[in-house]
RNA sequence: GGGCAAGUGGCGGAAUUGGUAUACGCGCUAGUCUUAGGAACUAGUGCCGCAAGGCUUAAGAGUUCGAGUCUCUUCUUGCCCA
């Protein structure tokens, strides 16, 4: 039998597929699929082959199904590594990003994927970033972007703000730094507007992951409380300090005050050394959740007390807190040590009465972990019995009765902080006049160009350190000006990405409206799990913004479907040192293990996980398709593990997905050259029936994502026909059939199917198997026959049998016969064409 | 600590509404052929048992004629948040 040269049918079909798109006028319906992304970062890896593999089986299945199927692809070109790359090799990043956009785009290209190449873009392209200063600009004039001084985790080492998820332990994820607070001039985003119409809406994402959406609500973290006025008691101008809570139920166990050391209340102390010192120290602590949950709780007593609101004649200390942010609520709160841990930790460090206030049935008494959870109120005059929600409703209302606060909603989610102090990402269009007024650049002066030549010696943000770049003028006033240094959030970039693709040789705008309302929302994208909160959050609020500055746009919600997908892994090697060794260093000889680079020193086998470059577990995927070829790879990364699931690689599986294809090829061989049969027209409507049948079950499979299912399904096809070769069937019966195997297999390897449906000289396969309505019901179906549920048999019965007959078939049956021969049966239930099940004593 | 998801052979994993558990693939075993190989083909492969038969979906209980699937308890793992 022939063997295929899969490399040379890979290239005519790419070669093939260039000039075609997945485009057909007479169709109606459109098919936005959208896979997220790339960074170039250099070389394709397996997790790119997954994710595309996976998007492009739907696509092309789409396209089958008669769509008109928007599929692009692009690159997220912006971001730290191209500069980190250029300090390294001396090479700038604009040249090091194009190096790696055209190898990746290479290798891309040899996975057969149905991408309409024409609509490719880079985010570092000016075309592109252009548009997004357009963007900028038109949510700074629709009140969506403002200026802020905030604090920020602030590298000391890089000389750079880092963002809450580079920040590690307290730590830069890079320099590996202590992380500091600086407070910084920051452009913010005001998605917190949208907290709640980002929440609302995700209940009308029906096909997202529950998972991501669960995510999301936690992340906008909606939470109702209350503010609260504690006036301060030695004070005679009636100074009042402003707290938010989320648990005024345990007001009564008020027993100190904590501000931070922003607090307005601080000015009386800013001649204060003590304080002072204390101040720069809480500089010290990270400003994420986590480092202000495990940082050393510190504070400095003012020595104020304030008057408990509800307890007459109590007074309680305040103090400044280095856990409590200005940035978060209104930079104060009441601490109330017996059911909070912060505050707990605090009042055990400074002797702090602890009140218990909530009940927990257990009586346990609070030494150093604090009581967080629900019960009954105690000790809390007016509030004794009532349960804790009981008790937060009932203390709001006396609140709010007495004047001394009200109910809030405060949510977790903050403002979007888009200022990074970096050269290679887009420049904010923005100008500070010598007069201090802050403007947008004139959008006829746009874009703001990056410069080409930059010194990266110098510690910092080069785009600061250029006066050349920094130092303009305002076009209108003809004032002097400098520019914005900051540059944007590489979050920003891929967040209308998906609009971009809609129209991206539009020069008048970010969009053609008309081709925007034409594809969205993307109707399935696809990518990981990481991006499930910012990248996914961010864009859902960009398609509000921009739809506010453009009535005429109709989509709210950007991506309809969502599908996530699972990490490709393999094991990992240690040397005897523990030094990572990657799968070519070892050799597997039966149940020894050996290490190629050293004979004499053992290989220690770790547990399988996603591939990485730190631990040496990575496959390329450019050796694979050179070794076995693009389809036995797309075939492979289907075939085992559920799409939304980590995938194991293994090289034995990919070996036995490449026999499985050259045996594909071999059976069309055999079909067309076989010799005509006697015919039975029992077999061929058996064939029909079967075949019919995994066709029907294929649309579910493809449309729910259970393409691991649908491949093991291929290969049960693959078995029915080859038994068929030899039975008393037409060729052109069996060749029909092969013809709706092939273009089953089209989604999945695209080359091999093609080229066979070529050879079997089918002209048109653009178009999926009709399934045959009369054959899709089974004349006989095979029935269980228990004996009080257990099952004794089964047997092949036919699919119209009354349940009379059926029954009594069943109880003819020789091990249900010799079972209850001596019993009497008292009762039968019969489930059509399912399962028979005699009850007997 | 809180929330969510999951636990099925040696391995990856199948199993519409509760109705044939272990599909499909890998691996393994035996055999055929031979250019002796990491090729192809055939047969077998959950566990116990010579067999008849019995047992089996992390463990235990419950609902049901019938539970991998539903409920409760426990254990383990993973992810997210703290």
């Amino acid at each position: 039998m022939e063997r295929v040269n899969f490399h040379l049918l890979e290239e005519k079909w790419q070669k093939n597929w260039n000039k075609k798109k997945l485009y057909n006028s007479k169709f109606k319906k459109n098919f936005y699929c959208l896979e997220m992304f790339p960074y170039p970062s250099g070389k394709i890896h397996m997790g790119h082959v997954r994710n595309y593999t996976i998007g492009d089986v739907i696509a092309r299945y789409k396209f089958m199904k008669n769509y008109n199927v928007l599929h692009p692809m692009g690159w997220d070109a912006f971001g730290l590594p191209a500069e980190n790359a250029a300090k390294e090799n001396k090479m700038s990043p604009s040249n090091w990003t194009k190096k790696n956009i055209q190898e990746m785009k290479r290798q891309l290209k040899m996975l057969g994927l149905s991408i309409d190449w024409e609509l490719e873009i880079a985010t570092c392209d000016e075309s592109y970033y252009k548009h997004q200063q357009e963007l900028f600009i038109d949510f700074y004039n629709a009140g969506l972007v403002s200026r802020k001084e905030t604090y920020v985790n602030w590298d000391p080492v890089e000389k750079t703000v880092l963002a809450n998820e580079q920040v590690i332990n307290g730590r830069g994820w890079r320099s590996n730094a202590i992380v500091e607070r600086k407070k910084l001039h920051q452009w913010f985003f005001n998605i917190s507007k949208y907290s709640e119409e980002l929440l609302n809406d995700l209940d009308k994402l029906n096909t997202w992951p529950n998972k991501v959406k669960l995510m999301q609500k936690n992340w906008i973290g909606k939470s109702v409380g209350c503010e609260l006025n504690f006036s301060i008691s030695s004070s005679k101008k009636n100074e009042v300090i402003k707290v938010f809570t989320t648990r005024p139920d345990t007001i009564f166990g008020a027993t100190f005050l904590a501000l931070s050391v922003d607090h307005p209340i601080a000015t009386k102390f800013q001649n204060n050394n003590e304080f002072n010192e204390f101040k720069n120290k809480c500089l010290k602590t990270g400003t994420t959740e986590e480092a202000l949950a495990e940082a050393d709780k510190l504070g400095f007593d003012t020595k104020l007390k304030a008057q408990h609101p509800f307890i007459k004649d109590k007074e309680i200390p305040i103090y400044f807190a280095n856990f409590v942010l200005m940035d978060y609520g209104l930079g104060a709160i009441f601490g109330c040590p017996a059911h909070d841990q912060r505050d707990l930790d605090f009042a055990n460090k400074y002797k702090i009465e602890v009140i218990k206030v909530v009940e927990d049935g257990k009586k346990i008494q609070i030494n150093k972990t604090a009581f967080t959870g629900d019960g009954k109120i105690i000790n809390s005059d007016i509030l004794n019995g009532l349960s804790t929600t009981d008790a937060k409703n009932k203390i709001i209302q006396e609140i709010q009765t007495r004047g001394i606060g009200e109910k809030k909603i405060n949510y977790r989610l903050k403002d979007w902080g888009i200022s990074r102090q970096r050269y290679w990402g887009c420049p904010i269009p923005m100008i500070y006049l010598e007069d201090g007024t802050v403007k947008p650049v004139e959008k006829s002066e746009l874009p703001v160009k990056l410069p080409d030549k930059v010194n990266f010696e110098v510690d910092g943000n080069p785009l600061d350190k250029d006066p050349n770049w920094k130092h303009t003028t305002d076009k209108k006033t003809g004032k002097k000006a400098i520019r914005e240094t900051d540059t944007l959030d590489t979050f920003v970039d891929s967040s209308w990405y998906y609009m971009r693709f809609c129209s991206p040789k539009f020069t008048k705008g970010p969009f053609d409206i008309k081709e925007l309302n034409k594809w969205l929302p993307v109707n399935q994208y696809i990518g990981g799990i990481e991006h499930a909160i910012l990248h996914l959050l961010y864009s859902r609020f960009f398609m509000r913004a921009v739809k506010l500055c453009n009535k005429d746009i109709k989509t709210v919600e950007p991506f309809q479907g969502l599908f996530t997908q699972g990490m490709v892994c393999h094991e990992t090697y240690r040397d005897e040192s523990g030094m990572w060794l990657s799968p070519e260093e070892v050799k597997k000889e039966g149940n020894k293990i050996i290490n190629l680079k050293n004979k004499n020193s053992k290989v220690i086998i770790g547990p399988s996980e996603a591939m990485s470059k730190s631990k040496k577990n990575v496959i390329d995927p450019e050796s694979m398709i050179k070794i076995y070829g693009a389809d036995a790879i797309r075939w492979f990364i289907l075939s085992d593990s559920p799409p939304e699931k980590d995938v194991q690689w293994s090289n034995q599986g990919v070996n036995a997905s490449n026999k499985f294809l050259q045996k594909i090829w071999n059976l069309k061989e055999i079909i067309l050259s076989r010799r005509e049969n006697k015919i039975s027209s029992d077999e061929e409507e058996k064939l029909d029936f079967e075949f019919n049948n995994y066709i029907l079950k294929f649309e579910n499979l493809i449309e729910n994502f259970h393409l691991n299912v649908a491949v093991a399904n291929i290969y049960e096809m693959y078995r029915v026909l080859a038994s068929y070769q030899n039975k008393e069937v037409s060729n052109k019966k069996l060749k029909d059939h092969l013809t709706n195997f092939m273009k089953i297999l089209l989604p999945f390897i695209p080359h091999l199917a093609s080229e066979c449906l070529e050879k079997m000289k089918i002209e048109d396969f653009s178009e999926w198997p009709n399934i045959d309505k009369k054959f899709s019901t089974k004349k006989t179906v095979k029935v269980a026959l228990q004996i009080n549920g257990k099952t004794k048999d089964i047997e092949e019965m036919d699919s119209n049998l009354s349940e009379k007959a059926a029954i009594e078939l069943g109880q003819k049956n020789s091990k249900i016969s010799k079972n209850i021969s001596d019993k009497k049966i008292f009762k039968t239930i019969f489930v059509k064409n399912k399962v028979i099940n005699f009850l007997v004593k």
